[in-house]
DNA sequence: AGTCAAGATAGATATATGTCGAAACAGGAG
DNA sequence: CTCCTGTTTCGACATATATCTATCTTGACT
């Protein structure tokens, strides 16, 4: 039974998340925490291996400069790298930073179902 | 080479995320798009299975209120669930739905690197 | 009842974010 | 060199979000 002032059951456990790790994982959800962003990853990733810029555009209804800020948003969470080719720009995502970020929203033990 | 003007290379593959799980994702994503509320969750998934919210509260610089508010948020996204015994209120996660927000991170196909 | 403590809710405010149009930049074609 | 197209950057504005203090609700205990 919970008696003391400063916690009344279990303490925190170490494996919990510090707050600069907090911070980064929260950059990186935030850059995930737009429905047009999370499309435009989904695209990113789902194509082979990289995509151009002009193909994602026309999939959606907000304007070219707003895209391509969504798309920055992406890069500067390390979500997806991209290199211009002549005219067009193309996108591809890095797999390694999904993971990581992929890898916070594990649950730690299988808990028994409540 | 690209040529048309629709597109100028490979067209959108069916596996990307359609609209509605877009917006879906992307709400589940602005909860997590916090470093509280990440470190919350944090700590409620590496809990055995519940934890007090007052043994949140303590950890963190902030009002009792906004953590409350966060906790909140976190319920409403679906990642977490409480209920209340007698004076205190616990926390626990809701597994499937981690699991589910998880796989919208998969990368289709293993990427060779780039 | 009356009191106290844990959490949640309400209202206010400062800051952050998504969106646009206009303008700048980069590269290819005439 | 000059024009045209694809993409990014800039400035402005409307909306959303995080935080606070004050207040309310719930339950325990005297």
């Amino acid at each position: 039974m919970p008696v003391s002032s400063s916690g009344c059951c279990a303490p925190i456990s170490d494996a919990a998340l510090d707050a600069a790790g907090a911070a980064e994982g929260a950059t990186v959800f935030k850059a995930l925490a737009d429905p047009i962003r999370l499309r435009l990853l989904s695209m990113i990733t789902s194509a082979g291996d990289e995509i151009c810029v002009c193909d994602l555009t026309p999939q959606f209804d907000v304007s070219g400069p707003t895209i391509s800020h969504h798309l920055k948003v992406l890069r500067e969470a390390g979500l997806v790298d991209c290199e211009r080719r002549g005219t067009w720009v193309y996108y591809w995502p890095v797999p390694e930073r999904l993971q990581w970020i992929s890898s916070l929203l594990a649950v730690p033990e299988p808990i028994p179902a409540r």
